[in-house]
DNA sequence: CACCCTCGAGTTCA
DNA sequence: CTCGAGGGTG
C-alpha cells in the first residue's frame, strides 16, 4: 500500500515544529503589517523563516501553498508587479493528514459532529497554483492568486491565455457575484517539455510543476520585452490547464452538495475534474486514497494528495471553519516523490569497461520509501546540463519509483559557497590518466584495463552475473574479496583455477556501519567469508579452520560454469558491444570460440545483428596478449569453448522455426512456473526473439502480475497482450492464440 | 536518415 | 528499471 508509507518519527517532530513556526511567523507578520508593531527583531523573524525553509526542504510534504515560505520573499505578493486583489470571500487553506489512520480519525470526528454517516467527496489534490476567478453576472472580471488567503495578485491578463477558462459562463441566470476557485497547473508532459526547453536555452529548470505554473502566471508582459519573449511567454501560458473545485462569495447556491456544485460549474462551461467520486463510507474514501497512491502517474497532472470534503453543503455551514481552514475538508498528502537535499560532492566510479561515471554524493534523504545517498550523473555533459554545483541543494526523485535521479539545483538557495565540478584527470582507483577511448567521445575511460582494480573487480562481478555465466556465489561481495590486494586473483584469467585452498585465507575488512564512516573507527576487524572454525579442542589449543559453505558453493558453481552455453562464456569476456544478443548470434553461427577468433571482419559482420563496429571490437580484443591468456587458461581449466556437435561456421541455418517463428516477444511481470530467465529461454526455444523493451515492432507482450510501464506501453501501442496464465498455451500455439 | 534496439551503468530492496 | 549513447536496420 503506497499510500501509507511508514513515516519516521522525526517526521512528527518536524511537523510539529513547522506548525508552531508557521503560527508564530503569521502572528508576527500580522502584527508587523496590521498593527504597525514588532514583537520580534528582524533577525529573529528571519531565523524562523529560514528554519521553516530548512524543514520544508527535508519534508516537502509540509510545504503547502499556504506556508509562509511561499508567501514571503520569492513567490510572495509583489505589489510593484501585480495589483493586489482582495478576495470577496477568504480563500481558506486545508488541514493536512499524512496517514490513513490520521484520516480515519478526522473523518470519525466529523461523523460524530454530524451525528451520523457522511457522504465523502474525494478528489485529486493537484500540485498547482490556487487561483480565484471572479465572475460578475457571468463575466470574468478578475483572476487572482491565493496570496495570503485574503489578498492575492491580479493575474487576469495571463490567466485569460490559459485554455479552457471561459470569459463568459454558459447558460443563464448567473449570480451577480460568484468566485470560482481552482487550481492552475502544468500537465506532467507539458512540464517535462518546458524543462527540456529551459535546459536547451541555458535557463534554469523548474523544481516542480507548481513552481513552473507560478512562474508562468507571474510573468509580466512589458513593452521592454521583445516580440520573441512575449511569444514565448504566451506559449507557456497556453500549456497551462485549470480545474475548478469550489465556489466563494455566493451565499445561497441552488445546489445542496459539493458534487452538485461541480455539476453546476460544469454546466457553466468551467473545467471540472473528471476523477472525483462520492464515497458513502470512510473505508470507501480510504480506498480512493489508496487507489491513487498506487496510480499517481496515471493522470495527466502531478498529484500530491487527495482532498476529501463533506459532500453536503448544509453540513459545511454546521461544521464551520477554524481560523485557517474549514472543518469539512482535509488534504491527505502522499509521501513526496521529489525531495530536496544537499549535494555533498561529485565522485567518479570506474566501471568494468573503464568508463568514468560521475555520481552525486548526497546528504542521505528518504524518497519514495527508501533512503538515498547516491545517484548517477551519467557523464560530464549531464552534470553540466543539469547545472548542479557541489554544495547545492538539489531536487531528487526516483525515476520509475526505483532509480534515484538528480533533476537540478534549487538556484534560489545558493549562498555563493558552491563550486563547480571538475572532471578528474586520473582514475581514482589506479591513478592512470583518464582519456576518451576515441576522438570526440564524451566518456572518459581508464586505459588500464588489465590491472585497474575497479575494472578487474567489475569484470569478475560481470562474469558471475545473470546475463553472463550466472554463477551463484560470485557477485559484488565475492568479486571484491577475490581481487583484494594479495587476494587470489589479479585478473579473471585465474578464475577457474581457484581452489578451496586459495579461498580459505581471504580476509575482507568489515565495513563501517552507515553513518560511522570517517569516525576513526579503525578496529572493526576482518571477515573471513570462506573459512569457519571447524574445531578447537580446548580454549588455549590452536584453532582448526575449514571451508565455509560459501567456499564450497563457489568452487562447485565455478566447476559447473565451465560447461555453460558458449554464448554465456562469450558474454563473460567483456568484449565491447558483445552482450547476450550479439553473443548468441555469434555462438550459433560459428559454434566455437576458435572459429570466431579465426573469422575475418567481413565474416563476423555478416552475422545478423553484428556490424562492422562489433566485428572490429572482436578482432582487436584477440590482439591483446592478456586477453588470449584468459581464453587459454580457462581452456586449460576445462572451460568448453564450443557447442558440442556444432557442424561448423555458417552451417547452422539461423532462420528460426517453431510456433513463434519470426515474432518479437517481451516478457514482463512474474510468470508462474518460470523465472524471468526461463520464460525468455522458452520464448527463444519457440522460435521468437525476446527483447526487453516494448516498441511498435513488438509482436506480443506476455504480462504477469507486477508488470509496470511495459504493459502500459503495450496498451498504448495496441500490441497484443498475453496474460501470464496463457503463456504455456501461447508457446505452443503462437499467434493463433492472439486471434 | 530515421528509428529502434542493445549495451552499459547505477541503485536499492526483498 | 531507466537513461544515455551509439550501433544496426529498414
Amino acid at each position: 500500500m503506497a499510500a501509507a508509507d511508514p513515516i519516521p518519527t522525526e517526521f512528527d517532530a518536524a511537523r510539529a515544529e513547522s506548525e508552531s513556526l508557521t503560527e508564530r511567523i503569521l502572528q508576527l507578520r500580522e502584527a508587523y503589517y496590521g498593527h504597525d508593531t514588532t514583537l520580534a527583531s528582524d533577525a529573529e523573524y528571519d531565523a524562523m523563516v529560514h528554519r521553516l525553509q530548512a524543514i520544508e526542504a527535508a519534508w516537502p510534504q509540509l510545504a503547502g501553498q499556504d506556508s509562509p515560505t511561499q508567501t514571503v520573499g520569492g513567490a510572495g505578493i509583489d505589489s510593484t508587479l501585480f495589483d493586489p486583489v482582495v478576495h470577496a470571500e477568504r480563500m481558506y487553506s486545508l488541514d493536512n493528514v499524512f496517514s490513513t489512520e490520521e484520516f480515519a480519525e478526522w473523518a470519525a470526528k466529523v461523523e460524530r459532529d454530524a451525528g451520523g454517516p457522511v457522504a465523502w467527496l474525494c478528489e485529486l489534490k493537484i500540485d498547482g497554483l490556487a487561483i480565484n476567478l471572479r465572475y460578475e453576472h457571468g463575466a470574468l472580471t478578475t483572476a487572482a492568486t491565493r496570496g495570503d488567503g485574503v489578498t492575492g495578485e491580479d493575474v487576469t491578463e495571463n490567466v485569460l491565455r490559459v485554455p479552457g477558462i471561459p470569459r463568459r459562463l454558459d447558460g443563464e441566470g448567473h449570480p451577480a457575484l460568484v468566485e470560482v476557485r481552482g487550481e492552475i497547473y502544468f500537465p506532467v508532459a507539458a512540464f517535462n517539455a518546458l524543462n527540456a526547453e529551459q535546459t536547451e536555452a541555458g535557463e534554469r529548470v523548474f523544481a516542480n510543476p507548481r513552481n513552473a505554473a507560478s512562474g508562468s502566471l507571474r510573468q509580466k508582459a512589458a513593452a521592454s520585452k521583445s516580440a520573441k519573449e512575449t511569444d514565448l511567454m504566451r506559449r507557456r501560458l497556453e500549456r497551462l490547464r485549470m480545474l475548478v473545485h469550489g465556489i466563494g462569495a455566493w451565499p445561497d447556491p441552488p445546489v445542496a452538495s459539493q458534487s452538485g456544485v461541480y455539476e453546476l460549474l460544469r454546466s457553466w462551461g468551467l473545467p471540472t475534474s473528471p476523477s472525483y467520486r462520492v464515497e458513502s463510507s470512510i473505508d470507501g474514501a480510504i480506498a480512493f486514497i489508496e487507489h491513487y497512491g498506487e496510480h499517481r502517474h496515471s493522470v495527466e497532472h502531478e498529484i500530491d494528495g487527495v482532498v476529501v470534503k463533506v459532500d453536503d453543503l448544509a453540513m459545511h455551514e454546521r461544521l464551520g471553519a477554524t481560523s485557517r481552514a474549514p472543518r469539512w475538508a482535509i488534504a491527505y498528502k502522499y509521501p513526496p516523490e521529489q525531495v530536496q537535499t544537499r549535494l555533498r560532492g561529485i565522485e567518479i566510479s570506474i566501471g568494468r569497461t573503464g568508463r568514468a561515471t560521475p555520481f552525486a554524493v548526497l546528504e542521505p534523504i528518504r524518497v519514495a520509501g527508501s533512503v538515498v545517498r547516491r545517484a548517477t550523473l551519467h557523464n560530464q555533459d549531464v552534470v553540466r546540463e543539469k547545472g548542479v554545483l557541489i554544495g547545492d541543494i538539489v531536487v531528487l526523485r526516483k525515476a520509475g519509483d526505483v532509480i534515484p535521479e538528480v533533476l537540478g539545483p534549487v538556484v534560489d538557495l545558493r549562498d555563493g559557497s558552491e563550486r563547480a565540478f571538475e572532471m578528474p584527470t586520473q582514475c581514482p582507483e589506479c591513478g592512470s590518466a583518464l582519456a576518451p577511448s576515441k576522438e570526440g567521445d564524451v566518456d572518459l575511460r581508464c586505459p588500464n584495463a588489465r590491472a585497474c582494480p575497479a575494472q578487474v573487480r567489475g569484470r569478475i562481478e560481470h562474469i558471475g552475473s545473470r546475463g553472463a555465466l550466472d554463477i551463484e556465489g560470485l557477485g559484488e561481495v565475492s568479486a571484491i574479496a577475490l581481487t583484494r590486494p594479495h587476494g587470489p586473483l589479479d585478473t579473471e584469467a585465474g578464475l577457474f583455477d581457484l581452489t578451496i585452498d586459495d579461498l580459505l585465507p581471504i580476509e575482507v575488512p568489515r565495513t563501517a556501519p552507515v553513518g560511522a564512516e570517517g569516525l576513526g573507527v579503525e578496529s572493526l576487524g576482518v571477515e573471513t567469508p570462506y573459512r569457519k572454525v571447524v574445531k578447537q579442542a580446548r580454549k588455549d589449543s590452536p584453532v582448526e579452520y575449514g571451508p565455509s559453505a560459501a567456499a564450497e558453493e563457489l568452487v562447485a558453481e565455478l566447476a559447473k560454469a565451465k560447461e555453460k552455453d558458449l554464448w554465456r562464456l562469450l558474454v563473460s569476456l567483456s568484449i565491447r558491444h558483445v552482450g547476450p544478443v550479439a553473443a548468441r548470434a555469434l555462438a550459433t553461427h560459428f559454434g566455437s570460440l576458435e572459429a570466431i577468433r579465426a573469422a575475418s571482419a567481413e565474416a563476423l559482420a555478416a552475422v545478423d545483428g553484428v556490424g562492422p563496429v562489433i566485428a572490429e571490437a572482436i578482432i582487436e580484443w584477440f590482439l591483446v596478449d592478456w586477453h588470449v591468456e584468459i581464453v587459454d587458461r580457462w581452456a586449460a581449466s576445462g572451460v568448453r569453448w564450443s557447442i558440442p556437435g556444432h557442424p561448423g561456421p555458417g552451417a547452422v541455418d539461423e532462420a528460426p522455426t517453431g510456433p513463434l517463428a519470426g515474432l518479437t516477444v517481451v516478457v514482463t511481470g512474474s510468470i508462474e512456473g518460470f523465472t524471468r530467465e526461463e520464460a525468455e529461454e522458452a520464448v527463444l526455444a519457440a522460435g521468437a526473439k525476446s527483447t526487453g523493451s516494448v516498441s511498435k515492432r513488438t509482436s506480443a507482450v506476455v504480462v504477469g502480475p507486477g508488470a509496470g510501464s511495459k504493459e502500459a506501453k503495450a496498451i498504448e501501442l495496441g500490441i497484443p497482450i498475453v496474460p501470464a496464465e496463457r503463456f504455456a498455451e501461447f508457446l505452443e500455439r503462437g499467434t493463433a492464440l492472439l486471434e
